[in-house]
DNA sequence: AACTGGAATTAGAGAAATTCTAGGCCATTG
DNA sequence: CAATGGCCTAGAATTTCTCTAATTCCAGTT
């Protein structure tokens, strides 16, 4: 992870009121390190044993609650796919998700790709906070 | 629940390849009776107890198992908000939802209403089965 | 109307994902 | 460097949904 974007997080976390810890640090790392700039869509699960698997000692729980303060701090974004399958995606600019209902992926559309031609008004009282536009795509053969 | 509606029904179960038992028809009853013309969004959950108290003996699994069943014939459509939380809709017509989380209700947006500029290419070998569209609201106050 | 084969239903166990709890640990502040 | 309060942890609990194996029901056939 290069050492701009390290620093970055630290701040944002701060930003959001949250301690630079070892363990958001360290999940912090796995999810926009490295390979930083690649689309990512990990389950708690996922995350829970690439952290494992990197020797980073973690419970399952403090995954759980990182991943939805980072998403409360917009350092991520949740989609939900399926009952009982929710990922996080490491792309928080405004876009749109294909999902392959076979093998459970899911993939980036640029927001350029897909424009809405209306916006309906919210009901009175009421502000959106959110567009998630999921198209479902069957993989044939 | 009009009777033409109720034989349309048994025909559609038929064409499904579903026998219209006892259970299938109060659901269907449920479901789409009465007040037939009245979009609904209902859990497994609610279904169940919605049965219960209108004295249908009639397990959960069953529900489940009808409420899928009912979805493949294309009579409902399943609307995911959120890890562990589905609702089947009885507007099966194309259209969208916005989801007002506060609250956990569902509320439908014709598809007039909203509309997509442009779809996007799906990947090769692969064909656009559905476009789920939800606008998340914030109740404000 | 009884028979039969396959479908459907059931209660309860089981599975999977997520949240909660209570105690101990650790980062920040003064 | 001690105190304060946020944070982390293991494991239990909860919630939602699915599976299993036994029973019951439905539809077509005698």
């Amino acid at each position: 992870m290069a050492e701009r974007k390290y620093r970055e997080l630290i701040e944002q976390l701060k930003t959001a009121g949250l301690r630079p810890t070892r363990q958001r640090l360290a999940l912090g790392r796995l999810l926009y390190g490295e390979n930083g700039d690649i689309e990512r869509h990990v389950t708690a699960e996922q995350l829970h044993a690439e952290a494992m698997s990197a020797g980073v000692r973690v419970s399952l729980a403090t995954v759980y609650n990182t991943l939805h303060q980072f998403t409360e701090a917009k350092l991520l974004r949740e989609v939900v796919v399926e009952p009982g399958r929710s990922y996080f995606d490491t792309n928080v600019d405004d876009h749109h998700h294909f999902y392959f209902e076979q093998s459970g992926r899911l993939q980036d559309i640029p927001s350029e790709e897909l424009e809405l031609k209306s916006m309906p008004e919210p009901p009175a009282g009421g502000r959106i906070r959110r567009v998630d536009v999921i198209l479902r795509v069957d993989e044939e053969g």
